[in-house]
DNA sequence: ACACCCAGAATATGATCAAATTATCTGAAG
DNA sequence: CTTCAGATAATTTGATCATATTCTGGGTGT
């Protein structure tokens, strides 16, 4: 036995105590694209970042090409990298891919939900809610994520999870700009027909519901997006 | 008017004149690892590599994350990167992903496709065909991926071909490892009836074709690998 | 079996070089 | 005299390398 105390990888920001710096970069820069702090279109430079995040430049440089490789960032061909923006035409993309994954891994995970998972989800979905009611568009998106991401996480189908966290990093951007345009109460989803499926033993019911949570928010965006291109 | 150049970038290994050394080198690594030059299971050094590729450490370490974060490598926890070993369970995820996506990725090209491709893809599948026999390897698996990709550069679906080219790494390597096992005469293809279904204009069959393609292949991919593990 | 030490590999820094964008300057045309 | 175009200089940023530091794994000695 290779006995070795397995530090636990808990979903998101574990303990960055003993982990290499260009790992924790990357997850504040990943976090920072995740929750819209970087605008669509805007240059992201190695030795802005540096500056930012009082890191090396190595490490910077590193977590820039994994988010890259992922879809986050852009090569703008000379070597500059940007925030990708989002067309209507990608939407469609996004849609197809994310309906299929995510119901996937909805019904992966209901069927292999542990007890009490419900009760974790109906606190992150009540956060989610007070973070509406007051407008908090950063705690939106961070409870938004945290919902799907628990789901990740009971369907234990690693690839499907790393794709459709893969997806989430193309829209995010874009996520932030219409939440700030149109107002958080605006954004519906059906993370209470999700619960209560759960709870109801019922995994169709909670495949449809994901499935649909996911459609009506890539179209609110492709609807609020395609608004303001004509404008 | 800036005035350059513009550059090509056709599809595959462009000119590697005038590229960032860390853009050559993961486009090499990356062909080892599509062709399953690197055997599953394997250790990935920087220093190897360094030594091998004859690039510098910097470049390496970039391609090295590049590769992690699309899947084709994978991080050991302890600062190792090796090959990962494709799992029973993993291929089921593959093969619902790769035949949405595909089956997509085909519909589309289909509908776009300009005269003259059919006759492109028909002298690839002749090519495949000509590897098959003579037992090339090497050759079988550099013609099935150009045959998608022709389709994918059709597709004009930016965000799908990158899904569809990272999902070919993530199986790549085992399928070399099942062509050295079973021969490459023993893994079918619907190259034809895509071919076909394209000349005679019909959307459907070209779709239906090459889900038909992908499903096949993958369920070979298990059936062999799932017979390795039980022997 | 346990603790310690050593070799080797990965991580991270800073310096150096090259490229590109921005800013500035000059000159001619209106 | 003003304005705009073209070209050149200056600054910013990216790419690469050599080097120092830290960590992991295995061997060794008790």
């Amino acid at each position: 036995m290779s006995g070795k105390a397995a530090q636990k990888e808990t979903s998101e920001n574990a303990d960055f105590a003993r982990m290499p710096e260009h790992e924790a970069v990357y997850r504040r820069l990943r976090t920072l694209i995740l929750h819209g702090e970087l605008v669509p279109g805007q240059a992201v430079t190695i030795q802005g970042l540096t500056a930012d995040l009082q890191a090396g430049m190595t490490p910077v440089r590193e977590a820039i090409r994994r988010l890259t490789a992922e879809g986050a960032l852009v090569f703008q061909g000379n070597r500059r990298v940007t925030v990708p923006v989002l067309e209507a035409e990608n939407i469609d993309e996004l849609i197809l891919v994310r309906k299929t994954i995510e119901s996937e891994l909805a019904r992966r995970g209901a069927m292999r939900a542990k007890a009490g998972v419900a009760d974790r989800l109906e606190a992150i979905d009540a956060a989610l809610d007070a973070a509406i009611q007051r407008g908090d568009v950063r705690g939106y998106l961070t409870e938004n994520h945290r919902f799907h991401a628990t789901l990740y996480e009971m369907a234990a189908a690693p690839i499907l999870a790393s794709l459709a966290e893969g997806l989430w990093l193309r829209f995010g951007p874009s996520l932030r700009v219409v939440c700030g345009r149109v107002g958080t109460q605006n954004v519906p989803d059906r993370h209470k027909e999700a619960i209560a499926g759960l709870r109801a033993g019922d995994v169709d019911a909670v495949t449809r519901a994901m499935e649909e949570d996911v459609v009506q928010g890539m179209e609110v965006i492709r609807t609020v997006l395609g608004e303001a291109k004509s404008a």
